[in-house]
DNA sequence: ATAAAAAAGGATAAAAAGGTATTAATATCA
DNA sequence: TGATATTAATACCTTTTTATCCTTTTTTAT
């Protein structure tokens, strides 16, 4: 078990495929996007839909249709993909799942993972989708393998 | 979705709560800790029975049975159990689930993440399965609600 | 012997992941 | 304009994994 639910991980990788491949205008479509990012197409169509209509990426049906990013959505940070897909539980959760944790009422690790969860929050927070599109252009970042 | 499955974080509260219901010789019952802990009894046995066969807990049968800790295993890093239940996809994984991210073939979020996984992997490997042991039974810290 | 406890092995339920087939939208072309 | 091909959207189904529950067996102190 990762950081991140497997739904989430092709989400995330599949929305940075699409920001760089439609950087300069054009399309994207389902079977690119899933052989681009080695994912289930089936599944993936599914968490595009999602992600569609909840206005994480855009997309058009019909002949040169397929999926892309307007230029807001690239500046929007990771925090709205994770939050989307698997919720704030990683960002606000008790690290041992106890429901009414808190700083009133803490878990032996509360105080620990209070700095990590934040961590992990502020570096989603500050990174916008579209960040990696060079170094995904330049193919030094890799996202299918 | 937390940062731990559910079973290890039923894991990490049970030996908490051996750990410091022991602390003074004797043993505890499953059904205390599943009491103490506020989990699912028959779920709890079959996670206690698994690391007691791994040596991260103690145990033993009969009428005055139950499990504990002995000195050693009070004295084990929390990544023991973490380790023992989910594996060390949390410390050594890809966050985009990518089987051969590297530093020579990294994800886009490879370095960010370099440096979660370290500080996560640091705070659960120096911290004692025995150091929250005052806390708990003096009630500063709740593993049941 | 007896009773108290964990160990063991399944059975069941729920959620996550993955797959198939159909429908709806739309650009393009005849 | 109307037919067609292309593409995402929708609905439903199967498999796998995770979580939960139950019943029986083994061990052991008394």
């Amino acid at each position: 078990m990762g950081v991140f639910s497997k739904t989430c991980e092709y989400a995330i990788r599949a929305v940075f495929f699409i920001a760089h491949k439609t950087a300069s205008g054009g399309r994207v479509g389902i079977k690119e996007v899933a052989g681009g990012i080695d994912s289930p197409e089936p599944f993936l169509a599914k968490i595009l839909q999602d992600l569609s209509r909840k206005g994480i990426v855009q997309s058009a049906k019909g002949p040169n249709g397929g999926f892309y990013l307007d230029t807001d959505a690239l500046k929007r940070p990771l925090t709205d993909i994770v939050e989307a897909v698997d919720g704030n539980a990683l960002f606000t959760g008790c690290a041992l799942g106890l429901k009414q944790c808190s700083e009133v009422n803490p878990c032996p690790l509360h105080n620990q993972f209070k700095a990590i969860r934040t961590e992990i929050h502020q570096l989603l927070a500050t990174t916008e989708i579209g960040k990696f599109n060079q170094e995904l252009l330049s193919g030094i970042n890799s996202l299918r393998k």
